[in-house]
DNA sequence: AAAGTGATCATG
DNA sequence: ATGATCACTTTG
């Protein structure tokens, strides 16, 4: 099938952030399925990058991110917004992919209120099982690397690094 | 430019 | 226990 599965998010945490660009986020409420192209991702790297949640080690919320991949991880940030993000790398190495926009819904926090996503997800597997899962799109698209939004509390190295990838249109 | 909102992390 | 901070959005 074009389900996108474990062996696809146990690989590099920005190959996948890459590779996820064109590809569609589906989510299943009672009988309608909702579908939309991927089109900009970020890479959340494990304890050396001073942006991710994987700074401080292993912590209640970060553990996710060290954990099995090919799960969600979803968080509320500013105590109102969910943000949905993908494990990715073996068991034990940390790392994340926040999903910041689709085509149709710009911001990922939007994106996750179109959606109906929150933490309820957090730890459970990407799968049509549970009615939230991600399928391979026609074509990778071209995409530019950009800075990370809202992570000025790191150093300039982090702060800098080219690690969000938006599609180009 | 600034509010609004509550979980999370460090510190005591 | 408390206090500062925060991978955002909306409004002015």
């Amino acid at each position: 099938m074009n389900v996108l599965d474990e062996s696809f998010f146990a690989r590099s945490t920005q190959e996948v952030a890459q590779d996820l660009l064109g590809s569609f986020l589906c989510r299943k409420i009672g009988n309608t399925v909702l579908k939309s192209v991927i089109t900009e991702t970020e890479a959340y790297l494990d304890e050396k990058d001073e942006a991710s949640h994987a700074r401080f080690g292993k912590t209640n919320r970060s553990k996710i991110m060290f954990e099995s991949p090919g799960v969600w991880y979803v968080y509320l940030i500013y105590g109102m917004h969910n943000m949905l993000n993908v494990v990715t790398e073996q068991t034990g190495k940390a790392g994340a992919v926040l999903i910041r926009e689709t085509i149709d819904f710009k911001g990922p926090a939007k994106l996750t209120s179109a959606f109906d996503i929150d933490r309820k997800f957090n730890g459970v597997a990407i799968s049509p099982k549970h009615n939230l899962w991600i399928e391979k799109g026609s074509e990778k698209p071209a995409f530019e690397s950009l800075p990370r939004i809202g992570i000025d509390y790191a150093s300039e190295k982090w702060r800098k690094a080219p690690l969000r990838f938006k599609a180009k249109i």
